[in-house]
DNA sequence: TATGAATGAGACTTCATTCAT
DNA sequence: GATGAATGAAGTCTCATTCAT
């Protein structure tokens, strides 16, 4: 692909992400405006609407993954694990908001986002199994059920639109009933 | 109202309770055809798409208030707010698709759905009282954070498609850190 | 017809005469409203919207038409032409609403508003002799344009919002016009 | 904007110009069938229905506007002004079904028109200056009443569909009021 | 007869996608 | 490769007309 092209791509997908994290139901016009390229340029890279939207969260949920591996390597695992699920939180808004755009365009998402979801899962389970074995969360939390804290965490932060001190609180509660029993 | 009106005014609420809950993006037209009505008929009843979609959620709002009230009056505070809680999270699903597609109709809800949900929330809230003067909740936890939880678990357990099995191990985590400290 | 139906379709004239003549893209619904009766009643008396207008318009035109007639029996003749044409145009703007409100629904005129019409030119025709065999009016103009000038002052005077004073100005032009040469 | 394009928006507002000329209720659809365009076409170029209406109307005003500042250059201002006079008349029927249809739109004209309308009134108030200076119109007719007179005639001519033999007699009765006393 | 709820064709408008330039 | 004009299916909403109550 030539230089110039690749360039065009990223600065699609730029766009696209920023949009999309504001109004999920922008419309493809909208994103070729603020990318500053032709909409034909936007169906060129991206066939589809579909795809475009899942290239988007593709690249959101790499980041995570990629912060989750760092992540891993670090010392203290409980920091790391809480750290993380912190993180995540706090940027969920525009994840969401993505997500949804996506779900609404009628597809479950594609193999590479799906792909990406696995990679940063995983990385995510290592977090909280390195956890678990250095007695910073309690033995009894299956991953599943801690991932589905992840996920409401960042959904209900999002939709009552907390204020972050209101949103540590919440975690705060939700952090206790993660730590092993203190008895 | 004469009665048939009466009768279609349900049928077309029941319908776009079922469609909306399945399908955020769907039409009108699609839920006329289930309700079995001519799309006039919709219409006639909800003159804006957005206040088919606040009527239902405020139906929904309505449900949800009338069982806090209810269940506010019983001896077991802690049994009280956390069935209600779990009850919230079980019945989540259909609820927020109707809010999500209220969402994308481009208005905040309505007059009706505000109140409703104002009504909820005030029940919810004297569930959290009566819990933490028994005991079965910690004191230090302020109601938005608690109400961003119910939302969370809510969103959680609905976007993650949990298993009944999963959402109980979710639950139990999260009530753990919501009852007082067990030191 | 019984006497409370007779009473129905007068206020639902009377009503669509109001409405029409000041929103000519109304609504049946609206007349119905405004009559006080159902819509179905309206349909009842005029199975057609067009149905209702022309009834509308053949009031109207009935009405110029007798006034015209009883004109015709003063002594003077060009008085009586010249405030005929006077009176026509200051109340022109309602009817004209009507008209083009029929128009507008993809007909012309039916039977019974086109036979009113004619009562009522040949009444003015009757005028405008009577004032050319007193001098009154020049004798070279023959029905056709003079007509049309009614027509027109009338079009003239609604679409340009006259206030009275320009109105009485334009009038006195166009009865300059009209009166025989003073030479 | 691309030559094709240019061409396209010319067929839209010429199709959009006959149509309304001739059915001033006339659908969209009805005009993009006639310009051979897909009805997408028409709104890429006229967003609204309304605006499509408006630039038919204001090309028309334009017109005309042009060929009065033309004719205000002319040696015999009687004859330029009896003669804007006439061909506006001639040419009233189409114009004026389009201004109704703009009404019926439910918008007073807007900014283009206006000013086009303003523009037009303005060459007109000259021709009508120039046309008493030279003693071929009486100087007691002012402005406003002059060109509810040429609204007037317009709508007269166009109302009754007239002939042009009549319509010329119309205007001789029409003239001969607004030429200086021949006394 | 009166009522007003039901109907559905049709209007305007948006937007994902295609294709000539 | 890039552009943006063209396309038309689909959505929301209105309203003349019909029909059950």
């Amino acid at each position: 692909m030539r230089a110039d092209a690749q360039d065009n791509r990223k600065r699609v997908l730029a766009a696209a992400e920023e949009i999309f994290g504001r109004t999920p139901g922008a419309s493809t016009e909208d994103v070729a405006k603020l990318a500053g390229v032709g909409i034909g340029t936007v169906f060129r890279h991206f066939p589809t609407k579909t795809e475009l939207l899942e290239a988007v969260l593709t690249v959101r949920l790499e980041r995570l993954r990629d912060r989750a591996t760092e992540l891993a390597g670090e010392a203290d695992a409980g920091a790391a694990f809480f750290g993380f699920f912190s993180q995540v939180v706090a940027e969920a808004s525009t994840k969401l908001a993505i997500a949804e755009a996506l779900l609404a365009s009628g597809s479950a998402a594609g193999a590479s986002a799906r792909n990406a979801g696995a990679g940063m899962r995983e990385a995510f389970g290592t977090l909280l199994s390195r956890a678990q074995q250095s007695d910073a969360v309690r033995d009894d939390a299956d991953f599943p059920e801690v991932y589905a804290l992840l996920i409401g965490a960042s959904r209900g932060a999002t939709a009552a639109n907390l204020e972050p001190l209101v949103r540590d609180k919440m975690l705060e509660i939700l952090y206790d009933g993660l730590r092993p029993d203190r008895s």
